[in-house]
RNA sequence: GGAGGGGUGUCCGAGCGGUUUAAGGAGCUGGUCUUGAAAACCAGUGACUUCGAAAGGGGCCGUGGGUUCGAAUCCCACCCCCUCCGCCA
C-alpha cells in the first residue's frame, strides 16, 4: 500500500512512477479528490463531536444543580444524528479509499529497468555452463516415471491434475533438499528456521498483497474463511503483524518450508506436464525485516542466499533483473533466478527475490522504533525463494541424467541421501 | 461440538451508564535522604492513530455493529485465551 501522504504531496511524481509498469496510473487522482474531500468532512463532524463531547460532560452538572436539561438534550440528538450521519460518510469514503489503496501496485525502485514485458528483463548474472549431452537427453517427467520416483498418472487418480506422488527415492530426495535448503539457510545465513501454518485467515493475504486483487490465484477454506497459503512468505511476514518492533531487533531474518497451493487459473495449458506448474509444490523461503536504509543492502545478500543453493549443488543458471513492466503488482524491485532445464532448453525461473520497501509493511502495519522511545516507522520487507523445491528436483533428474537413464545425485546432497550417488531403476 | 470463566495502559489490577482527565500498585524518570547503594519519602510518567501551519481537536479499554444526549460499563455477532465434558492424530 502507498503512504496517502507520499500521493498527496506530490501525486505528479507518484503517477510517473507508477506509469513505468505501462498499465495507466490506476485513476490515482481519485484517490486525491476524495482524501481531500474526507479531510473536510472530519474536520466539520470533529467540531460537533467537540461539542458533542462538551455539552455531554456538562449535563451531569446541571442535573446536579436541579436545572431543566430537556432542551439541551433535545439539541443533542439532532447533533447525535448529524454526528451519525456524517460518520456513516466519512467511512463510506474511506472505505473507497482504502480499497484503491489496496489494489494500487507498489512503485518501482529507480533501479528497476524500463520495459513492458518478461523480454525486456536484464540478466545481470550468469553461473555455470549448461551441460553439453553426448546422448538423447530427455525431460524430468519422462526421467522420473521412468526411475518410479514421480507418479504423475496416480496423482491425478487420487487427486486431479497437476499434482504429483514422490515415491520411494522421489519422496527421500524431495525432502533431503528442504532440509539441505534450511540447513544452509540457518547455518549459514542466520535466518531462524520457522514451521508455520499452512492456512492463513483474511487479514494475513491482505498483509503481504494477495488479497484483495489475486483472490482468483487462491484456494479458499469457506467453512472458516482460511486460504491456503500460495508461498511462506505470507504466513512469515505476517509473524510480525500490527507489532511495534524494536530498531536493535533489526534485521531479522527467516527461513521456512512450506507446501505451497496454487490454483493457476491463468496458465491454462502452461506447462502442463512434470514438476514445473502444480497446484501443491513445497518451497523454502527466507523472509528478511529490515530497516529503510539498509533494504537494498539486504536484497543483495538474500539474492546471494539463494543462488547459494544452486551453486552447491552444481546446477548452471543466471539472474535476471525484472523490468518494471514484468514485476509483481507488490514489490518495488526483484531479481528471478532462473535455473538451467535441458528439456526447456532454457534458463527457468526457480526464484524471485523481492524489495517490498514498505508496501507490505503498511498493509500488514510492521513498525519499528528506530530509537527507544523514538517515533515509530514501517519496516521494509523482503523475501525470495530459497528456492522452490520442486523445480530444484526437477532440475537435478535434468541436469544430472545419465545416458542409461539414471540420476547422479549432487554431492552436496549426498549427505541427506544416506551417501547414495545415485537413483536407477 | 457442548457447558462455564475471561480479554482494560509496559506489566498486575479496579471500574460495570455521566467529575474516568481509566482508581490503586509495579516498572520507568527526576529529586530528598545516604560515604555509596538499597529501603523510605516526594514529584513526574499510557501507547498508538488521525485532522490541523500551530494552538488544539477527534479516535483508541479483544474486533465489528447497535442502544443512549452520553458507553470500558447495557445489547448483538465474531475472534482469541483458560477450565470441564465429548471427539480425535
Amino acid at each position: 500500500m502507498l503512504d496517502i501522504r507520499r500521493i498527496r504531496d506530490d501525486v505528479e511524481a507518484v503517477k510517473r512512477q507508477l506509469m513505468k509498469r505501462g498499465k495507466g496510473d490506476y485513476g490515482i487522482d481519485k484517490v486525491v479528490v476524495l482524501d481531500e474531500k474526507r479531510r473536510e468532512l472530519l474536520q466539520e463532524v470533529e467540531q460537533m463531536k467537540n461539542r458533542q463531547n462538551v455539552v455531554s460532560k456538562d449535563i451531569p452538572r446541571l442535573k446536579k444543580a436541579g436545572e431543566d436539561v430537556a432542551a439541551i438534550m433535545e439539541e443533542m440528538k439532532g447533533l447525535s444524528e448529524k454526528i451519525k450521519a456524517m460518520d456513516e460518510e466519512v467511512k463510506g469514503i474511506e472505505q473507497e479509499i482504502q480499497n484503491m489503496l489496496l489494489t494500487i501496485p507498489n512503485t518501482p525502485h529507480e533501479s528497476v529497468p524500463e520495459g513492458a514485458s518478461d523480454t525486456d528483463n536484464v540478466e545481470v548474472k550468469k553461473w555455470g555452463e549448461p551441460r553439453a549431452f553426448d546422448f538423447e537427453h530427455s525431460a524430468h517427467w519422462d526421467i522420473g516415471t521412468n526411475l518410479g520416483i514421480l507418479d504423475f498418472e496416480t496423482a491425478g487418480k487420487i487427486t486431479g491434475a497437476r499434482f504429483t506422488v514422490y515415491r520411494g527415492l522421489g519422496a527421500k530426495m524431495e525432502r533431503a533438499l528442504i532440509n539441505f535448503m534450511l540447513d544452509l539457510h540457518t547455518q549459514e545465513h542466520k535466518c531462524v528456521e520457522v514451521l508455520p501454518p499452512f492456512m492463513v485467515n483474511k487479514d494475513s493475504m491482505i498483509g503481504t498483497g494477495q488479497l484483495p486483487k489475486f483472490e482468483e490465484d487462491m484456494f479458499h477454506i469457506p467453512s472458516k474463511d482460511f486460504y491456503l497459503i500460495p508461498t511462506a512468505e505470507v504466513p512469515v511476514t505476517n509473524l510480525y503483524m500490527n507489532d511495534i518492533l524494536e530498531g536493535d531487533q533489526l534485521p531479522i531474518y527467516h527461513t521456512a518450508y512450506t507446501p505451497c497451493f496454487r490454483k493457476e487459473a491463468g496458465s491454462a495449458g502452461r506447462d502442463t506436464r512434470g514438476l514445473i506448474r502444480q497446484h501443491q509444490f513445497n518451497k523454502v523461503e527466507i523472509v528478511k525485516f529490515t530497516k529503510p536504509e539498509d533494504s537494498y543492502q539486504e536484497l543483495e545478500t538474500l539474492l546471494l542466499a539463494a543462488e547459494e543453493v544452486l551453486k552447491r549443488l552444481e546446477i548452471p543458471y543466471r539472474v535476471i533483473k525484472l523490468c518494471a513492466g514484468d514485476l509483481g503488482a507488490n514489490s518495488a524491485c526483484t531479481y528471478d533466478i532462473e535455473v538451467w532445464m535441458p528439456s526447456y532448453g532454457r534458463y527457468l525461473e526457480i526464484s524471485s527475490c523481492s524489495n517490498f520497501q514498505d508496501f507490505q509493511a503498511r498493509r500488514a502495519n510492521i513498525r519499528f522504533r528506530p530509537e527507544p522511545k523514538g517515533k515509530v516507522e514501517y519496516v521494509h520487507t523482503l523475501n525470495g525463494s530459497g528456492l522452490a523445491v520442486g523445480r530444484t528436483f526437477a532440475a537435478i533428474l535434468e541436469n544430472y541424467q545419465q545416458a542409461d537413464g539414471s540420476v547422479v545425485i549432487p554431492e552436496a546432497l549426498r549427505p541427506y541421501m544416506g551417501g547414495l550417488e545415485r537413483i536407477t531403476k
